[in-house]
DNA sequence: CTGTCATATTTAGATATATAAATATGTATG
DNA sequence: CATACATATTTATATATCTAAATATGACAG
């Protein structure tokens, strides 16, 4: 049924409309997860202000190295940093200055709002 | 010890200056986590388009009512959204015009790194 | 004030995410 | 190639979040 000629337009093009909608709202969801947790989100800030090893990233967040690298992989996976290998070191930097942006705005908001979100118990 | 007026500055002061920070930044963290979730994102784009009240969002993104009033009280904690009763409906609406700018950031962000987001898997 | 419709809240169970520890991979150096 | 150091990955467990269903609150009409 999938592969008679016939149907093909109509398979492919107007029943998956609404399902690329949905991955990509899904897409722009898995993105903010990316800055929704205190350590990635301190992470990208101190990335912010220039490249970091690993090991620069472990001391001044202060949670071990392996959750620190998982962060990492996450955030580069979000497409909020990016990374190089220096010798032994490898080097994380922000690359998209609309992260900056971004995280300037959310902190405008917060502010206009702080009282109201650290009651939010809800989901 | 805590109520000494000889310590009082360096406890009140000193001290948390580092807790505050740590607030703050769970504060940024709690925001993004607004965004995170794909019916939470859908209803925020929904009502940049204007002022809708429940039961329409309830149509619109096809969950249930409890659930999309949960989704609601959510963003209305961060920041995103506020509400007003309009006869036996509550309006909610988008106050904030740079949750708009921090959306299409986002959607460009994600635009150019979409392969690798749909292939993260952790955290 | 009774019933109806709209919205909000609560609960239990399923799923996802975070944390900590252990281990693996990789890079340079002697 | 053996060792040390830097980073990445995996695993089990704890915790948080989501979903669905039931129930509660609140506003209006009659």
């Amino acid at each position: 049924m999938y592969s008679e000629a016939g149907n093909r337009e109509e398979v492919i093009l107007v029943e998956p409309l609404q399902k690329i909608e949905e991955v990509q709202t899904e897409l722009y969801a898995k993105f903010f997860h990316g800055l929704s947790n205190a350590t990635r989100f301190k992470i990208t800030e101190l990335l912010l202000d220039g490249e970091k090893s690993v090991g620069e990233l472990v001391e001044a967040v202060g949670v071990s190295q392996g959750q620190v690298s998982n962060h990492l992989a996450c955030l580069k996976w979000c497409g909020y940093v990016s990374s190089r290998q220096e010798g032994k070191y490898v080097l994380y930097r922000v690359t998209d200055e609309r992260v900056r942006t971004i995280m300037q705005l959310a902190k405008g908001i917060v502010a206009d709002n702080a009282a109201h979100i650290s009651n939010c118990t809800r989901m």
